[in-house]
DNA sequence: TGTACATCAGTGAACGCGCGTTCACTGATGTAC
DNA sequence: TGTACATCAGTGAACGCGCGTTCACTGATGTAC
């Protein structure tokens, strides 16, 4: 599957992964004209020109085409971030000129990645596609995501260094679980989960259609949440 | 189908008004199990204990039903937000103890609606059903919501009266048509923009249970997003 | 290099299912005189 | 109050469709000697 096997692949391996890769591609294009909820396999052998059977020679079923889907979002998303994160860093050289530069970077990452395949993003961050399940793996590629912006709020923290936590901020102290034993102090957790929800906020708003017609610009929008997160 | 037209309607009209709103619950417990992609007329009939074409004769077919369940949706959403503005209104007398005390009830005000049946918030604001377009008179409602945000913020206006004007507030000034002739300055459409963003972002991650195990309270986190809007 | 065998991709038929929707019909309810 | 008629709710059969999935089979590709 991943491209370092190919090497190694007998010529009956590569077919196989190449037939895998074609199917995702079609059930990309369906679940972007159709939804997620309503991928089907049929549908896929069709456009491809088979049989609808001949799909469980590389898909189980549905469910783990489903899962193979969000499993490769999750990759191409967090590998985009890194990517940015090291970028900016390199750039900077340690000392970041732009207050918070690292998570403007990110922010700026993360939209552009949602806006080049908007059906990729929502079958993510979406609502849930109904009786679907994600398995236990997902949650470690998404908790990837998460310290990724742990690591960029760390190394230039929010201002305010001795301002009175607020209530979030004590609570985070004692609920900072979820940051997988990363040491960033509450104020850093806050700033992660307030980054991540206000992305989403305004993405999900955009490519869901609530500001078409409205006519002002989503990406100022976008640009203003995410520089009073930094300017806090 | 309002309460006020009970007095007049005969009988069978009572009784038409009645199986119709029958329908619309079964539809809404549907939805919540199998999502409102799925949402299918056959099955609703089959749990009212009718045969599948009765429903024609209280819904044309499958959209006009997803179409009033959205409408209502909004219709009680703006319901919710005007009673809590009042409220709001009423205790103060005019004067606002609060600083922007009417829009933190109102957000409080979205989210304990939205808690209270997470498919009629995700119907609304969720990814939107595939092959489904809404009716203009549907805008019509989602626009009276962003007035009841506007005059929110309008009363209790935010600070910084003399700072100089963001990129994006002095972009509203010229693309603030959406605000459908509302007196409001840049500032105050700035933050109503935000408010619903940050609101929905928090909200939409919430119900959409990106948050389950993480083992922090959301309604902290979302406090901590309105908060922050309003002493800005 | 050639033959015998094993592996595997893909097909076509079939299963049972549920969907939206139309249509001719029955039977109950309301209306007019 | 009673009868004749119109309205309308609901049924059952039917249409065509697409779905996920299983199964026995064909034919091509790779492997072992």
């Amino acid at each position: 599957m991943t491209m370092a096997d190919t090497g190694t692949a007998t010529p009956r391996e590569r077919y196989r992964a190449q037939v895998r890769a074609e199917i995702k591609e079609h059930a990309w294009r369906q679940i972007a004209t159709t939804g997620a909820s309503a991928l089907s396999l049929n549908a896929i052998a069709k456009q491809m020109g088979m049989s609808g059977p001949a799909l469980y020679r590389y898909y189980a079923n549905r469910d783990e085409l489903i899962t193979e889907l969000i499993r490769d979002a999750y990759r191409s998303l967090a590998d985009t971030l890194r990517t940015a994160a090291e970028e900016a860093a390199g750039k900077n050289g340690g000392t970041s000129s732009e207050e918070g530069g690292g998570l403007a970077v990110l922010a700026h990452a993360v939209r552009s990645w949602a806006l080049r395949d908007p059906q990729r993003y929502l079958l993510i961050y979406g609502t849930p596609v109904p009786g679907y399940h994600a398995p236990d793996d997902i949650t470690a590629i998404s908790s990837q995501i998460m310290t990724l912006l742990l690591d960029a709020g760390s190394a230039t923290p929010p201002e305010q260094p001795e301002q009175p936590a607020s209530l979030l901020e004590r609570h985070l102290a004692d609920h900072g679980d979820w940051a997988a034993g990363h040491p960033a102090p509450p104020a850093v957790l806050h700033q992660a989960l307030s980054f991540w929800t206000r992305v989403h906020g305004v993405l999900s708003l955009e490519l869901a259609g609530h500001f078409t017609g409205m006519g002002f610009d989503p990406a100022l929008l976008f640009a203003a949440e995410v520089d009073d997160l930094l300017a806090r």
